[in-house]
DNA sequence: CTCTAATCGAGACGGTACGTCGCGTCTTACG
DNA sequence: CGTAAGACGCGACGTACCGTCTCGATTAGAG
């Protein structure tokens, strides 16, 4: 399943020097995202970072937000994979509380991936790479299954950016528990689903 | 209640030209979202279609932004004096239902507000607006309310959203059922609370 | 007659910052001008030199070459109100060597016209400035007034490059005494030419 | 006579590969010329036009200029074998009028090298090959025979641009008149030299 | 009903980032 | 193992918008 993903990822370059350029503007802004929010981050800022030509960026990505796009998907990927079945799984609060662990792991990546003009970039690329994983089934007759995923990757989304915005720590078990019962349960029709092996 | 929303809008001026130019602003900048997205909107075109001077603009809001929180604030103001008691109050439903048609009856209006850019501001400006209006002891003791607000809102403009896109219609009274189990329901501590039409 | 010339520089404009910023630029160029040739020029070197933004430049000139030929109108008008009348009139050769004596007096200033890239448009700038100047019944029959024009200008610019490019001095009167007798002498038909008052 | 000039292009290449490509540059630019301004001409669009690599071009030439100048020696060499003597053999109108003609038959080559940006670097090119074809001893003794040179050139390049861009046709003959009459006369000291058929 | 000061329109200005283009070099990948 | 294809660093271009500023001209509201 998570393969998949990995290979929606596409037209990835063959000459060497383009592999090389491309990994090392991601990695610029990667860098970046760590001291600046992405809306003030200028892409010949990214270009001189990555030790590029400003020219070659425009090469590669036609926009600065396209870059982000690559980048968040690779996370997001990374994420998914991780966190294997996250609603319909026979584990469901244990692959929560993976993802909670691994965001944690990786607070600083995070923080800058969902704040600073950024967000709505990263939710879009969650939606895309989560849209084939929901089970139609288990949503309740009242709510449309596409509005049950877009609220819910917004809903994860927001706990996660309160959770790195909090000073005082919450562990990642009381943030999981939160994300299971906020946000999972509304949209999984206890009494109805089936209880048995989804998503086929 | 609501009165006090309304006195959180500071430094209304005295001079009868600026109250023009500000109106003359604010609605200009109404018109253009009705045209085009937020972030396309020029500070000249707002100026322009106000029929006012470029520098004029300055002399009111610091930035773009700002007008745009100023009319949100004011728009917000009107839905939630329309809605009254969300969450609490004795018809909590009836509330929910009452927000649901007034936005269907100013689709376009919202369409503009929440979509474009403009949504992360006018989210900010409700969260603001609605920031004295829970009660803290109705949420579950897992959740910190602060969390609740943020989530709760942020949910209930992703709901409206999803419907002001909608090709098919969604009726206000559907949407208020999705809005009353999807969002305020969950955040609700049912045990305690005293127990509305919903939840079922 | 030298008075039509000046008028017909066109738009001069009213803002005093307008004037000032375009008196600059010209300064700018001027200067520049001495020191390389026009191609290597850039809009930035010149707008840093003036002391003014780079944006403000395409405010009052398109391109750089319309700025070279704001200038060169200006020093070719000075140029031609110097020298009076140059073909036709009573003391032809006194007006000849007025031209000499001047650009003599200016080397510097007309080595920079008429070198490096810039000689084609100032050419064409003295083209039009001397369009009116000319008695077409001064031509011999075989030769077609405006050809005679141009070639008479061209000459007389190519005669004047190469007595700047020279490292040995050569004398305003000698340079005189060649462009009367190589420049001028051809295109007048002294037969045919009535030599009383010209231009009516 | 005309052999010295072919001779004094250097580096012809060895390999017939470099010959090939050299050809098909030379005959891409003067493909090119035909549509467009030598400015507006690219390296890419020549190195695409003759159909070869962008690279190879730069292992010709080092410029799009030098490519230019070896296109103008080309033709400008076989201008001048048509045209034998110039300015001082038995038959000076002679050669003038098969100048004329012969332009006027290639009238499209010589509008593309006069006329676009490329005209001075085909004027240096032919003051080049035409050095050693004036006779010192023609000029009169107040001008110095190199400004003759230059000044002859320019004259004559002027009155052929001219003519190419007249909408009505002049004839070869006209134009030769008026090259005899206007370009070389007034450089031969008509004391001494003989006599020829024009100035009348 | 005037006088005065605030506010207005108009728009030029210095700045900064953008995205495009062409150059000339230099590295690939392929035949 | 050489050669075409083309990616790259560089740097100028011209555009757009920002927020500041300097001007009169107008006009509201205090005296």
């Amino acid at each position: 399943m998570s393969v998949s993903l990995i290979a929606a990822r596409i037209d990835v370059p063959q000459d060497a020097r383009q592999v090389r350029s491309r990994k090392a503007l991601c990695g610029a802004l990667l860098d970046l995202l760590q001291e600046t929010a992405f809306d003030q981050i200028t892409i010949r800022e990214i270009s001189t970072r990555a030790g590029t030509g400003y020219a070659t960026f425009f090469r590669h990505y036609p926009t600065k937000e396209a870059l982000l796009g690559d980048v968040a998907a690779e996370e997001i990927c990374t994420l998914m994979t991780m966190t294997a079945t996250m609603m319909s799984g026979p584990d469901r609060f244990g692959s929560i509380l993976d993802l909670c662990n691994y965001v944690d792991a990786h607070r600083k990546l995070w923080s800058a991936l969902l704040t600073g003009g950024a967000a709505s970039i990263v939710r879009d690329e969650m939606l895309l790479q989560t849209s084939q994983l929901g089970d139609e089934r288990l949503c309740p007759v009242w709510l449309p299954p596409e509005l049950a995923h877009r609220v819910g990757v917004s809903s994860a989304i927001d706990v996660l950016v309160w959770w790195l915005e909090q000073k005082e720590h919450y562990s990642p078990d009381q943030v999981a528990i939160i994300l299971d019962r906020l946000v999972i349960d509304p949209i999984v029709d206890k009494l109805v689903a089936v209880p048995g092996p989804a998503s086929g």
